[in-house]
DNA sequence: TCCTATATACTCGGCTGCGAGTATTTGGTA
DNA sequence: TACCAAATACTCGCAGCCGAGTATATAGGA
């Protein structure tokens, strides 16, 4: 909201690392095993090679700074960094921004459900039922991390990210409940436009195909190199 | 499913372009209209950028395959691609898996959420509310978009990926409204843990900029900006 | 005492992804 | 007829991202 300006990068990785040196200053290792310790890389991919990228990327835009280099013994120097005001106000400005506004992300289950003509309705049915299994386990294990918190007494704050993933998860079982009922219902029939629309595709295939030879032994085409 | 190794490349729009050439051989920036006039970029990511990058991957992967070169006039040459028979079993097996496995993604607002003890409590509350309003934005022009394929008769598989995003939102929609309440109910209360957790973020950080020099310029207050 | 497994703390090279740029043709209009 | 804008069809270079590798220190068992 505040500004619409490009960030100078996008890795949540980059927003939890300016967190952490929020509360205090910190060196690298120890930023990941905060993370771990807190079970933030279920919300937030976490990896060494990033990790020390993004670090790189914060200093050049002076959003942290090296605040003292530990040598201890012969193990490897350790770099201690500390957040700068300027930081400060880019992480408070980030985050307001992600809190107020939605953006549109790419899920690989939404590019395969636009694509899914090219699979025979018939194997969709049985995909989903798998799908809708594992989505069942998965939901079962948030139940129960949320009753180990609740027996720990912990406040709801700490949980709030496991809640939005249970939330999601359960809203894309019951889509996929729906859509597994629909195509059941209607299996190979013609109000879903399915059957005519792979009708298509498969025309266009092998239409290509027929013309170019009988059912190609793999490449009999004109180019026949596969790298210069 | 089938197998649980790991795929060459993992870009959506690889996937996209197989589909394409599934159909019938097709050359680059044909592929991109055709994604465009389907509305396919809505929710797979196009860019020219990337297209040709991924065409190399596919080829390198011999996936697919270089039909011919068109030479019109003095015009760049067109170069048509066409699938392979591995490239067909890639597709097939690939969309099985998507369909079948969910996997674990990281939007924005998850991570978001888990480091939302940055901000005051109150913030937040506004900038849900800000939140809300764009999401009941969306969820309208989804309304309006199925509106106008249920007035064009387009069957709904068409139109299932949107049916998709639609369902998520409103899941998105309702955690957030949730949230809200129960953030306007005990506002700064205790049960939530926020004011406790903040505290400790608090403590933690000015006790380190203690140790550094007087409080630095822009941020000497515990908080006392607000948002004009 | 020695040996191995694990934890600590990064380094490095390469692939992926992308936006901005380039060059030609077509279409409209003044 | 001349000119400009839009469409066509890519190319390029660089930064982001990541996983596998490296190297030392410590702990524990045989």
């Amino acid at each position: 909201m505040t500004d619409r300006l490009k960030r100078p990068f996008s890795n949540p990785l980059a927003l939890a690392i300016l967190v952490l040196l929020y509360e205090r200053p910190m060196h690298p290792y120890e930023m990941a095993a905060t993370m771990r310790e807190r079970h933030k890389e279920s919300s937030i991919k976490l990896n060494y090679g990033s990790l020390y990228t993004v670090i790189e990327q914060l200093l050049r835009e002076h959003f942290i700074s090296v605040r003292e280099v530990l040598k201890e013994g012969k193990r490897p120097e350790k770099t201690v960094y500390e957040l700068t005001a300027t930081g400060e106000v880019e992480l408070v400005d980030w985050m307001r921004e992600l809190v107020s506004s939605p953006v549109k992300e790419y899920p690989m289950f939404e590019a395969a459900i636009s694509l899914l003509p090219v699979l025979p309705p018939e194997e969709v049915i049985s995909l989903l039922e798998i799908r809708l299994g594992l989505l069942q386990r998965t939901l079962q294990e948030c139940d129960e991390e949320e009753r180990k918190c609740r027996e720990m007494k912990l406040p709801r704050l700490f949980s709030l990210e496991s809640e939005y993933f249970r939330a999601m998860t359960q809203a894309e079982y019951k889509f996929s409940k729906d859509l597994l009922s629909d195509l059941k219902r209607d299996a190979g029939g013609m109000r879903s436009g399915w059957s005519e629309m792979r009708r298509q595709h498969m025309a266009g295939k092998s239409g290509a195909r027929r013309k170019q030879g009988p059912a190609t032994a793999i490449r009999k085409s004109k180019k026949k190199e596969g790298k210069p």
